[in-house]
DNA sequence: GCGCAATAGTTCAGCCGTACAACAAAACGC
DNA sequence: GCGTTTTGTTGTACGGCTGAACTATTGCGC
């Protein structure tokens, strides 16, 4: 539409979120999103008859809406249970099962892999592979990752479900259209557009919808999936550290989608030099490659060792950490301050040391956090296992099939 | 819409921000949106016509919504004007002046105020009171500025025109739905919710539509009126040093509306004591009552004596300000680094100072932003002039309307 | 000066999706 | 076993958008 006027100089008006036009099947779109809402979203499976009360659209109107999305493989009927009560049983809704799945997939330092889950949460396919892509080929990465993700594609495609799309976690700076990765320090990746490298198919040969997103990002969403409040704040700490903002159950990016950058947040301006550039940045006290160091252990050791250390009561493990955990809730609590959340969740590297440092990072924040006094700021290890990012890569595709279901029924 | 099942344990399912079930006068709603936005935001006034192709929604459509935002006094129409073109003349569509009034007001440190503007932007009403508020009775404040508004109202009405609402601006912390004021630190307020103290109303009794919020993030709004990229960060340099974070030409509030709060972030851990417990704040170095002082002056001085000493070459004032610059830069590289923006505004009492901070923070932003190799920062004084928060909250009454017409036709 | 082409805006039948009300289905309770 | 209750379905009414035909008003060529 691109309303070249020729009357007036100029009329090309900005169309904000409204959207554009809304006719009658916009009416269709949104309910029938309304509908799969209240069904996925709800903590007991519901009757068409709740959906209607809940949604304020009538039985008739969500009874139809209802039948489309079970025809197109996103809702599933249970056996109608008969109530303690009088009148009809109803027919309670769940998401499908083993019908349409999401793809996550990831690569970072020390692995890649790919993981299909499906409407229901569960894992349906899954492939990794570790070792060390330090300075890796961006290229020959890419062929065995596409590998991979083809493997899970035929296995799930055979088992007769439908692959919505994919999402690939990498650590680095990502645009927000979620095509081009500006730069991963710890891959050696730069420049870099991994979606038509990647070149993703179904089994019918149609190209899969794939985008790209930073690590950090994606496992904060998978924290979704527990027991975690609508806004919270994700930290994941590897070798850099990275964060994920999370508002009202959704990613909020910046402009560019290159926020949450807390690495190099400056904790002391008289620190240590950083590889930034900068003197006395996070990175350079929490960061994963410190953390080792500073405990005796070479770099490529795991984290587990650092626990073990901290057991034995070792002096240099336990300072250092302790030190890691300050920076930490320094930053953090400046990060409080600039985007105001009030909950933490500490994840990657951070999770087997929460217990040596979460109080330490709590109490950093809650005595620095301007608005502690008045709601504390609740500090928490990550809920999601390991390869948290694949996991909510595929969820952040399931959300989108979700959003929209118009387009899978 | 309780959702009170019997049936089913418990399904009172959530529903996002799809928002509530969709009618075929939600279409209408949708629509109307469309094509008031499609009139405010063209860069030259358009016709029907225009307004059609560039919404995707037929003339006939269209038309009949412009009619009707005509008749609400929304949108007026200019006189039709010969194009150099054969055809029928375009009618100019316009937004209508003198018609919708949205308010702004504002309690200050130094000040309190009323303005009104209309949805050409023009101020129509303005009252202004100056005087020191510092730990002031927020009744007798809030009396005081209700006196002032209600003149201001009854100017307008005289004139035929309608208020919309307004928003007040205040420097503290206030919650997302604008409704309470958590601590105002500078006045000495606290826990107030001033709404129902103010307590305003329309010249036929109904009670106006009044929301609360954090001064410099009203005033943030109050940029959008120039030539201002959709996002970007607005810094408020007063006593305390606030911001505002625009997002696509919408604010964004945080979890509690609380973010922004750059004064306390921690530029040197070993540096001086701030009043909120920690060490080495941003306040502390570029706080307005730091710079009078640092500069030799009496904290009551106006920003004007500074310059008037950095123009004569002054020392101190030089040393001083220069310090709060680059404390400024380092605490801006953090927020870019934390909620990635490109553009920042310097505003309050930094837009005087600019010609000596401006480059200062620049440098130190470019120097620490990890984008910045990527997608340079833009830093610049805040093209809104004296009480931008006036004329933001005004603004912000004004975009609702805009927003939902349908309320108003 | 007049007819033709071009553009703006209006009128009206048709379609689509929702509401409303009546109805069929399937349980409970006395 | 029959009334009551609740679920889910069927059919009609209504509102809002589309598309095509129509009117209004200009410029241009002859």
């Amino acid at each position: 539409m691109p309303a070249i006027s020729t009357t007036t100089p100029a009329a090309a008006p900005r169309v904000p979120d409204g959207g554009s036009a809304s006719r009658q099947h916009t009416l269709r779109e949104r309910n029938l999103r309304l509908v799969a809402a209240a069904v996925f979203e709800a903590t007991a499976p519901p009757s068409r008859a709740d959906v209607a009360a809940a949604s304020g659209l009538t039985r008739a109107t969500v009874s139809t809406l209802v039948d489309r999305l079970v025809a197109g493989g996103l809702v599933a009927e249970l056996p109608p249970v008969a109530a303690q009560r009088a009148g009809r049983p109803a027919v309670p809704l769940v998401p499908a099962g083993r019908s349409v799945v999401g793809l996550g997939l990831e690569v970072n330092v020390d692995y890649l892999g790919v993981r299909a889950l499906d409407l229901v949460g569960d894992v349906v396919a899954e492939r990794v592979e570790t070792g060390s892509l330090h300075d890796s080929d961006p290229r020959e990465v890419l062929a065995r990752l596409r590998a991979l993700a083809a493997e899970a594609i035929a296995e799930v495609e055979a088992a007769g479900m439908r692959v919505a799309g994919a999402r690939l976690a990498l650590p680095g700076l990502v645009d927000a259209r979620g095509a081009r990765l500006e730069v991963a320090p710890n891959l050696g990746w730069s420049s870099l557009e991994p979606v038509p490298e990647l070149d993703l198919r179904a089994g019918d040969g149609r190209a899969l919808d794939v985008e790209v997103a930073n690590e950090a990002k994606l496992a904060a969403l998978a924290e979704l999936a527990g027991d975690v409040p609508p806004s919270f704040l994700y930290v994941s700490g590897d070798v850099g550290v990275g964060a994920g903002i999370v508002v009202d159950r959704q990613l909020f990016l910046g402009e560019r989608g290159w926020n949450g950058e807390i690495g190099h947040v400056v904790v002391d301006p008289s620190g240590p030099r950083c590889s930034c550039g900068a003197s006395g940045c996070l990175e350079q006290y929490a960061g994963k490659e410190v953390l080792l160091r500073g405990s005796g252990l070479p770099t490529s050791a795991p984290v587990d060792a650092v626990v073990d250390l901290l057991r034995a009561g070792d002096v240099a493990a336990l300072d250092t950490v302790r030190r890691g955990g300050r920076a930490l809730g320094a930053a953090l609590a400046t990060f409080v301050n600039l985007v105001d959340v009030s909950t933490i969740v500490l994840g990657g590297a951070y999770v087997e040391l929460y217990g040596w440092v979460g109080h330490v990072v709590a109490g950093v924040v809650e005595e620095r956090a301007l608005a502690a006094p008045f709601a504390p700021v609740d500090v928490r290890p990550a809920a999601a296992g390991k390869h948290a990012a694949l996991t909510g890569g595929a969820r952040e595709v399931l959300r989108s099939v979700v959003a929209d279901p118009a387009r899978w029924v």
